[in-house]
DNA sequence: GCTTGATCTGAACAGGTGTTCAGTTAATCT
DNA sequence: AGATTAACTGAACACCTGTTCAGATCAAGC
């Protein structure tokens, strides 16, 4: 046996890539072989390496192409004019992107171990240039009197962690909609920084 | 060769779960082996399973042994009157217990999903319990119309995951002292939830 | 209809995995 | 000093690991 009916890259390519993402999100990346992630795909392991150089890539282009979603996302959005109403629009707009993909956001934070050093220093870098826009918002918030921090930097990353809490028990289709948790989530942050 | 010079078990056994600890902290459960653990301690991986009966349970004491030293310290503090300043006790004891314990409390949140489903179950009552304490905080000051809360459930997950956000930058003897970032955490604590 | 190239199989590679255990040594007890 | 036992080694077990590749098969282009 060899080419199976039916193959084609262009499917057997997201294919994997689903596969890798979701595996990784339940056991980790060292705990998933790629066997396994073959299986899910319904494939021989070897095939796989037709659509990834090595297991390494696998992780490094979902983390990569998570972070450029998004960033691009972000550059998308509209920029009100007040500090106010910019982090509540960054605010908002971190929790529906996260709630969106909350695969991809795990393994984000998850897996960055398991990266080479070489590759983990590009996902930080990217994350870097996210989370200085937060910090950007907080400091003209900050110098324009409108907010009272005491300290932008640790600011800045205790509200990230507090908006990605959100991950950890949001499921769709649960009790609250994803605008009343925008509103319960923007409420703390808001009264957190005034 | 066989016993080793100054060889005890009383130095060797916690030698072992220091190893696994660190180990475990740096690179992952899945990621570490046995034979590694063992190098670290300085012995043959044979030798280990005289501290521990499989793998599973090295990674399960860690945690349980941690969440029981997490309710034991917690229950030893004395609880002020009104809910302000439970709220504030909570806070900072959460913020100095978990600096002190950094790699206990990386692992014990990132190597939940390695754990089997009965031990899951075991640590994850132990977290619900302290969690707990946070809700009964917040629901009592919200009757008692100390705090303005909209879901207290909610509330109590994101000030957890504020709190335990510290540990993702805080490094002893850096910029700021414990007294500084207690201080800070809770100011924007307490501003969330009046 | 035939050729060409993309797609996949199945076996193989060298090395790593958790765990067990007979045998050996060092510390302790009498 | 001699016996006992706790502590450890080193080899072995069966199996899993990421990765490679010759060969087989199917889809597409002429």
């Amino acid at each position: 046996m060899a080419r199976t009916a039916g193959s084609h890259s262009d499917i057997t390519g997201p294919r994997v890539r689903e596969a890798a993402l979701s595996l990784f999100a339940q056991h980790g990346y060292a705990a998933v072989s790629m066997r396994q992630i073959a299986k899910d795909v319904g494939v021989q392991a070897g095939a796989l390496y037709n659509y990834t150089p090595d297991k390494q890539s696998l992780l490094f282009d979902l983390l990569r192409g998570h972070m450029d979603e998004l960033l691009t996302a972000r550059a998308q959005e509209r920029v009100p004019d007040t500090p106010l109403a910019q982090l509540e629009a960054f605010s908002k707009f971190h929790i529906r992107f996260h709630l969106e993909r909350p695969l991809a956001v795990f393994i984000s934070y998850m897996e960055l171990r398991n990266l080479t050093p070489e590759n983990f220093a590009t996902i930080e870098e990217l994350r870097r240039r996210y989370e200085g826009q937060l910090e950007t918002i907080l400091r003209d918030g900050h110098e324009a009197g409108a907010f009272h921090v005491v300290d932008t930097k640790i600011t800045t990353l205790a509200i990230i962690a507090m908006l990605n809490g959100v991950n950890t028990w949001y499921r769709s289709g649960g009790r609250l909609s994803l605008p009343e948790v925008e509103a319960i989530y923007w409420d703390m942050v808001r009264k957190a920084v005034t």
